[in-house]
DNA sequence: GAAGCACTACTTTTT
DNA sequence: GTAGTGCTTC
């Protein structure tokens, strides 16, 4: 029965069978961290702890599935589904649903997505008469996020003096004011948004002792995942949670956190000690993944960083294949170089496309490689990116599905209240809008009530009004009567939906109308799940509101397994984390895209950045590819690159002899139907494509460097723009063909230029 | 109020 | 390049 320690190496083992009192577990990349987990979780249950005192922790969706996956296998089917295991959001959605009317929320209530929250924002902003220029959703909604990861409330906001200054100095002192008008307008839908999901549940833990005290004596054991990635209201509520036994376990690296971008605090891992005196440490440094070459490139990167717990990775693995380093002219040949070189391996080592991940720094560069792997006819996947739940047509449905099981919802009342069109426009919106802020009650109060109201509405509508609350009615009044596929697809077919998509015979409007097949297929096999025996909720049926009580917090649409199993991986390094695959290639490592522009102004930014190097370095079982171009399209332009710093970082004597292969490569497969013929085609339809806008934008600014005043301008000079007209030079950074001017032109404001492209002359 | 067209901001990363 | 917004016309 314990027999399956035998396959943990020491440090391991100790991890896994220290269970009682606190424990750290510093775990270096590839060292068996998910092991650890998985094994420790099966130990307990082994040992006798009843499932349903364990709580386990993810970040991420994809993780938890995961590890329930492989304890499962362990352990085998049954008891051990009890153990409560999931991602931070959603077991505590899960306990606010519980729980939630002490502060007010039904159990019913919405979750709000990141795009709900910046609609609302937006949407608050414009009725508040500010400028959106100023105040930018993205902007407010970071402000706001980061104010409630750190549990202050919008109250405790408009109070802080730090915090108010601040917001001054940025020229946006109404900041705090849109932060309570904001979680006002939630509270009134009876919705909650990613960050209240931690925020209230800590309010919960605080001000109800019996809660806390409910929750405590149920998790007896407490183990989280990535531990480097939480931020401070996850630390209090694992904090609180795990007082009473202490029984708690964090699993980490230092050297892979990757989100401090939205307020992880890597101080809760350097830290951990100071709130457990007893605690016990492991650290694994024995990384089975990788060649003993990815290993010691991926070293040589981290060293560079100066915040971290020391520890040195190494491995018994072989020597492997040097690092291959790509350069492109083009990130159009960027993506045919890899695609070239994924068949070439595919073919030396009679590899499935599976062994092959591409990784890259934004969703946008998916597009190129995309392109290239299909006219090579590799099979793919794009993980991340614009997920299945996230698609305009999913939303559209899900809005009514929202609006039946919360009628109060806002965001999407407003998403489908004219969709598909039923004749209630801007200005009837605009008046219910002002209506419900001034008698402060939520929009569907003001919609029932539209016709004794001092509205001012006309006949017409308010009729219209009336037929959309009476159906939006009946679809709620079934809510508990029928199963949730029964009702989606009644929903679907009676609310118009189904019909709009229908009619929209185009190739996109056919592929909503799959889509929406696809969901509908999706409840279905919700509905048909076998009851588990006990009833949920009191219900012996699954409801639509059951099904829709994950969906918010589903990122990847967990996507059936299509025809296709065997593809090549393509995505963001933050989605590859916690991976591994045989081949990696690593893309667009170029200055100001990785290290990302944004993190160039401070040094715990670019440590970031050089984190996640790290991170995708290290995906890497036995061949690391790097690439860069030297022009990318970005937002519609060609721009000129430079390589990435991190490219200084890797050893020369690491690196393969650049271009050597690939001409090598190109020649011995050029008889080769398959792959040479689309993959020239597409070479050269890129190189002719680009050519043109590539040397006439080289010979442009050759003249304009040698020619044109921009070596010369400096800070307080006035210019002339072709376009804008007269300005004056506010701010210049960067250097060579980077150097960037902020410029300051009469009734346009300031407008940051790339010097190579902006024709500034001096006036004065 | 709706449909069609032009304009602009956007791209960091995710629950 | 695209989604979202805003303006114009019916």
């Amino acid at each position: 029965m314990n027999n399956f320690l035998n396959d943990l190496n020491k440090e391991q083992r100790q991890a896994v069978e220290q269970t009682d009192g606190p424990v750290m577990v510093i775990a270096g990349a590839g060292s068996g961290k998910t092991r650890v987990l998985t094994y420790r979780v099966a130990h307990l249950y082994n040992s006798g702890v009843d499932p349903f005192n364990i709580l386990a922790l993810t970040f991420t969706n994809k993780a938890s599935r995961e590890m329930k996956e492989r304890i499962i296998k362990l352990v085998g089917d049954g008891d051990a589904r009890n153990i409560w295991m999931g991602t931070f959001h959603s077991i505590f959605a899960r306990i606010l649903r519980i729980e939630g009317h002490r502060l007010g929320y039904p159990s019913n209530y919405t979750i709000y997505d990141a795009e709900d929250s910046k609609r609302l924002i937006k949407a608050i902003i414009k009725e508040q008469n500010l400028d959106d220029k100023v105040y930018q959703a993205n902007y407010v909604m970071s402000r706001i996020s980061s104010a409630k990861s750190n549990l202050i409330s919008a109250s405790d906001y408009k109070n802080n003096f730090e915090i108010m200054n601040t917001d001054k100095m940025a020229n946006k002192p109404k900041i705090g004011e849109l932060y309570s008008i904001y979680q006002k307008r939630l509270k009134k839908a009876d919705a909650m948004d990613f960050d209240d999901l931690l925020f209230n549940t800590n309010v919960l833990l605080r001000d109800f002792p019996d809660v806390l005290y409910k929750y405590q004596n149920k998790f007896k054991y407490i183990l989280v995942d990535e531990y480097q990635d939480t931020n401070h209201a996850q630390y209090l509520i694992v904090k609180k949670l795990a007082a009473n036994n202490e029984n708690i376990c964090v699993v980490g690296d230092d050297a892979q956190s990757i989100y401090a971008f939205r307020g992880a605090n890597i101080q809760n891992i350097l830290n951990f000690k100071n709130d457990y005196p007893d605690l016990k440490t492991y650290k694994l440094e024995q990384n089975y993944r990788s060649t003993k070459t990815i290993i010691n490139v991926a070293n040589g990167i981290i060293v560079n960083n100066k915040d971290q717990i020391f520890k040195e990775i190494w491995t018994d693995n072989d020597e492997g294949n040097k690092i291959q380093l790509l350069k492109a002219s083009t990130d159009g040949e960027e993506g045919t170089m890899v695609a070239r070189s994924v068949f070439e391996n595919k073919m030396n080592e009679q590899l499935k496309n599976d062994a092959f991940a591409v990784l890259y720094r934004t969703n946008a560069q998916s597009r190129s490689i995309e392109e290239a792997l299909r006219k090579a006819n590799i099979p793919y996947r794009i993980f991340g990116g614009l997920s299945f739940y996230k698609r305009k047509e999913i939303k559209d449905l899900l809005g009514y599905f929202r609006l039946t099981i919360n009628n109060k919802d806002e965001e999407a009342l407003k998403r489908i209240i004219n969709y598909p069109a039923r004749g209630i426009g801007k200005t009837t919106l605009e008046k219910i809008i002002i209506a419900a802020d001034k008698k402060n009650k939520s929009l569907w109060e003001i919609i029932e009530k539209s016709n004794d109201s001092e509205l001012n509405l006309n006949a017409g509508t308010r009729s219209k009004l009336s037929t959309f609350a009476i159906m939006i009615k009946s679809f709620t009044a079934q809510l508990e009567k029928k199963n949730a596929y029964e009702l989606g697809k009644h929903i679907a077919s009676s609310s118009g939906i189904l019909k709009e998509f229908y009619d929209d015979k185009t190739p996109e409007g056919i592929s909503r109308y799959e889509n929406i097949e696809e969901l509908l297929n999706a409840i279905k096999e919700f509905s048909e799940k076998e009851n588990t025996g006990e009833e949920v909720d009191g219900k012996s049926i699954h409801t639509l509101d059951e099904f829709m009580q994950d969906v918010a917090l589903l990122t990847d649409a967990d996507e059936k397994d299509k025809e296709e199993t065997d593809y090549v991986s393509l995505m963001t390094i933050h989605a590859a984390k916690g991976l591994e695959f045989s081949y990696v290639f690593i893309v667009g490592l170029e200055e100001n895209l990785f290290p990302s522009i944004q993190s160039l102004n401070s040094r715990t930014d670019l440590e970031e950045e050089r984190r996640l190097f790290y991170v995708a370095v290290t995906r890497a079982e036995t061949k690391l590819t790097l690439s860069y171009a030297e022009n990318r399209y970005k937002w519609g332009n060609l721009t000129i690159c430079e390589p990435s710093r991190f490219l200084e970082e890797v050893n020369e004597k690491y690196i393969e002899q650049p271009q050597r292969t690939i001409v090598k490569g190109r020649d011995k497969f050029s008889d080769n139907k398959l792959f040479s013929k689309p993959s020239t085609q597409g070479i050269s339809g890129f190189r002719n494509k680009n050519l043109k806008k590539i040397s006439s934008i080289t010979s442009s600014s050759d003249g304009q460097f040698e020619s044109d005043d921009s070596q010369d301008l400096q800070t307080g000079m006035a210019v002339e723009h072709s376009r804008f007209g007269k300005g004056k030079i506010i701010n210049i950074e960067g250097n060579g063909s980077n150097k960037k001017a902020t410029v300051f032109f009469k009734g346009i404001g300031n407008k940051q230029l790339l010097l190579k492209f902006a024709k500034l002359k001096i006036i004065g």
